[in-house]
DNA sequence: AAACTATGTTTGGGATATCTAATTATCACT
DNA sequence: AGTGATAATTAGATATCCCAAACATAGTTT
């Protein structure tokens, strides 16, 4: 039987989100996370940040006393490496295969985090491996969704372009006629 | 010079986003557009609704009076049919190129359609458009990652894939030797 | 150690978005 | 036209997230 209080079920917003992930990379990246470097990462002022460290503390996500060093739970470094991951999985999908700028795409990723699962996560990371981990599969097509989406996208240059592009991967076209066993 | 409150310029929220994009399918598939009905789509209580519909009118997103019938403005009907298109266009990609589920991934293309901007979901556009327009490129493609997705991802067989793919796109996939020039 | 500077917290308030309970309006039917 | 059912609104409360101003503490310098 649960407390009336008891808040281990209610999910987290996306601003307890945002913050578990901006300590969990402040933490990797300094001897110790200051409230103001959490204000100046996300962009709010510091009592903002004092009020939210009550509520993370309350939930039991980090270990914080006033005025003292602050430091993620178990609990807490989960979720913050999970939102982490899903970060940084979407701002390489926006870039290395959508092509979109590093700053957009980081910005993008940041929102787009608390949107998706993480199973839906995996199936980005699966497709993603799809495309690179194949030998002669990857990068070479991305080239070719590059020139593809720059240069339209006509019926006729559609083929050959494909070919340009079964090229680049060692392979050959073979002609309707071959396909359908013709002379 | 702009009325200090003047609302032009604030951003929507992600809320009212959704409230328009409602309105905007509602109004195609009834006569009528409902409170009721709005607060069965969206999930909340008619309170709400009645509360959301005078921010939005408002802000000249919809014509309102209590009690009549509602009509979403012209700046209403673009901002509910451009969130209308992310929407699509994005649970497009999860079902079709990700290949998750309608159901989950219609609930996060919801999440996700405030996260995207403009220019990155005509990037998204343009890459389905990629995988699926060209003669002989697309949907094979796309079992070949449904059958990577599912059996692994070892090396050599990804090798043996790569033939069984290339064999379905009618092409042929050269030995090194050839490729190297070697007898 | 006293004074000064950095940093952090408290207080009090605003905006958004939601709810429940109570009230009021509209519609359809007899 | 009166009445009952359905729909919509108002009133009042709660939760989240943010801010500025005032205050408190910690760290540094003289």
């Amino acid at each position: 039987m649960q407390n009336k209080d008891d808040i281990s079920k209610k999910p987290l917003t996306p601003a307890m989100e945002d913050y578990l992930e901006a300590i969990f990379n402040l933490g990797k990246e300094k001897r110790v996370v200051r409230v103001k470097d959490i204000a100046k990462r996300l962009g709010v002022k510091m009592p903002t940040v004092t009020s939210m460290l009550n509520t993370l503390s309350k939930r039991e996500l980090i270990d914080y006393e006033k005025y003292e060093y602050l430091e993620l739970t178990e609990k807490g470094v989960d979720v913050g490496k999970e939102i982490h991951r899903r970060h940084h999985t979407l701002r390489s999908f926006l870039t290395n295969i959508l092509n979109i700028d590093f700053k957009k795409a980081d910005e993008e990723a940041c929102k787009m985090e608390h949107a998706v699962s993480a199973s839906t996560l995996d199936r980005f990371i699966e497709f993603m491996e799809f495309i690179q981990f194949c030998p002669r599969v990857g990068l070479d097509w991305l080239k070719y969704f590059d020139e593809y989406r720059l240069h339209g996208q006509e019926p006729d240059k559609c083929l050959a372009r494909m070919k340009e592009f079964a090229d680049g991967f060692k392979v050959r076209i073979k002609t309707m006629d071959e396909v359908e066993g013709k002379k």
